[in-house]
DNA sequence: AATGAATGAGGGTTCATTCAT
DNA sequence: AATGAATGAACCCTCATTCAT
């Protein structure tokens, strides 16, 4: 049902297929025009294929942004395991977290553009992927502060809150990059962000005294 | 052309017209259904007037919501013009700027939903009120860090990153309250919000040692 | 009914009423804009009184022209009953007959304009000005040719054909005017029209021998 | 990219495509209601279609009536290279062109009523195929009246209004034709209009002495 | 599986006309 | 008589989706 995989090096793989291409043509259209300008026209032009054919894999347009919210959500769920299995401190998971993403975005920023900008869903009653991203993210990263809290190594805090706070960082600050006015603004907010946003994490503002 | 004033409370007051009326309305059904999928028709029935009116106050539908950025954006304009003149210290002005933003959401939700929606604007190279919300704001929270940093207020950062970090974290806070699944959690969200988010912006994660 | 007479001087007068202000206004934006571009907001702003003004003058929009073409049919009836008074000759008529029509459009090549354009009129049904202008001329003329041929001033000929190729060739050759991409060329055509139409009119293309 | 082309015996020969269908269909619609009331709707009616596969050949509604145009445009290119290659007289020319002119009206008399009614184009600098066949063809008619003079068959004249005038000449008379009360008077009229017209530009009104 | 012409519901916008003031 | 905001039917055009080939 997914074509993403963990290869032998440990790498993100995913197959080359049809679907996939499609995929990967949408996002590029759809980050250019933004969704509801991404005509399917456009998306089987770019793609080489016929628009018949879209509906070959896809059960529609908004099954298309469906299936790039789940290869990216399914991206994040991979970090989040290997990383949790990697380090036990929030610090250096949160880190780690931020490193891939970030790296994720400067590999492909069109998707980081989709990511932070298409978040209407007219069917919010069926638990789609884009739901899940924007919903579940947080909530992952929640779980973690709970965790953290419970092993003392933060104060406790509003878990919620803070964990929609940080996902709210993160993503102003790709947004911020990916719409920059030129490519090199960009890609220099995606390399600092890590240490930035870390050090914000961490410190807050760093008030003297 | 701006019928955004302060009246003699010192509260935010928009005289009652039909375009004011109109406003409103659009509000509401484009927080229902997002931008694309309200049509001129819903937003014409749910005024109580007909489409070629709503014509009479709006160039045309995008300028409907160029019309509401606008009037929030004169909003924040007022809180920070005010909070500037009243508070010197970096929290103090955060703080309250919170406080008067939270509330305005929890007074209008419908209007916060847009807030953090409507990013789509095919016209970027116009200077829409969109525009002037989305990257004016984290502009403005840029220069207050850069003046808490030369009166050694905070230590130097990364202040255009950190400012987009800061809305960030607003805004995906609005967003989890205004779309909660009940607005009595989502009415707790935005009452804990500035509270949390002051002591996360001044600390950080808080970490024990 | 109408505020078209002769005055002392035997020249064409036209009470300055208000029908009558809105008459001229309306001429140059459909002139300007065709009769279906008119919009009658636009009338009304060039014009300098209120839409609804007009709809006290006029039953519709389709009456404006209905009235434009009447005033116009009123001032060639006038033409061609002065010109049969006074000449009796064919030639003489016709030539006077050129010469009135030429100078009138020269004086307001608008009118000129609409005349050869607006010939969509949906209900024919209804014996309209229109109707009678494009029809009414046509058949004058072709009672003038059969006193002609009556009086053996011309051989017999097809009057209805002809007399219709008459009137084609004014308005073509007024079209030609008043369209012309510089005002000077369209003011020199109608200043030769006359003379250069008489002479083709008598002789046809004088072939040489 | 063009339909029309000549047949093995030398006729007119359209391939009928749907685009060709559908300019047929809109030709009796534009006929009937003038280009302004013929709506897409029933226009697609008419053709048996839906209204979205106009669209599929056609960029907009003024592209059909461009079409219409560049298709009649093309038959009377036809005609005038064929005529010119056989005859090398003015009047064997203009009699020839009169009568295939005429023949193409009977047989179609719908693309007669819009070729003398649709003369309004907003975008006169765009150079459409309608302002081609208004313009192009008195030009082409001043083009033969200029050889005839060289070669010293006709008197030298005002070429350009003797071309509008006898192209409007001709234009009156499909008018008047098309547009008649019955379609027996029509038919006679474009009968005879050939012989009618060419003895009337050869002789012009014949005055006896 | 692939194609792409055909579809037609639906949407934004216009504008002649009305009518309460 | 004059006004001009309100009206809403009507129109052009788009585009996701289908289906015969």
């Amino acid at each position: 049902m997914n074509e993403v995989s963990l290869n032998s090096q440990g790498g993100i793989e995913v197959k080359e297929t049809r679907k996939e291409h499609i995929r990967e043509k949408a996002i590029e259209v759809m980050a250019k025009y933004g969704f509801h300008n991404a005509t399917t026209d456009k998306i089987a032009e770019e793609a080489g294929i016929a628009v018949g054919t879209i509906y070959n894999y896809f059960k529609n347009k908004e099954d298309i942004l469906e299936y790039i919210f789940l290869v990216e959500l399914e991206k994040r769920a991979q970090f989040y395991n290997e990383v949790r299995a990697k380090h036990s401190s929030l610090v250096a998971r949160i880190y780690e977290l931020l490193v891939k993403h970030f790296n994720e975005i400067k590999m492909n920023p069109s998707v980081g553009q989709i990511m932070v900008r298409e978040q209407q869903f007219p069917n919010r009653h069926e638990l789609t992927a884009v739901t899940k991203f924007l919903d579940g993210i947080p909530s992952s990263i929640a779980v973690m502060l709970e965790e953290a809290i419970g092993k003392q190594e933060i104060h406790p805090c509003n878990t919620s809150i803070i964990a929609a706070a940080l996902f709210g960082s993160v993503q102003a600050v790709v947004s911020s990059a990916v719409f920059a006015p030129n490519s090199k603004i960009g890609t220099q907010i995606l390399e600092d962000a890590p240490d930035v946003l870390i050090d914000f994490f961490k410190n807050g503002l760093q008030f003297i005294q």
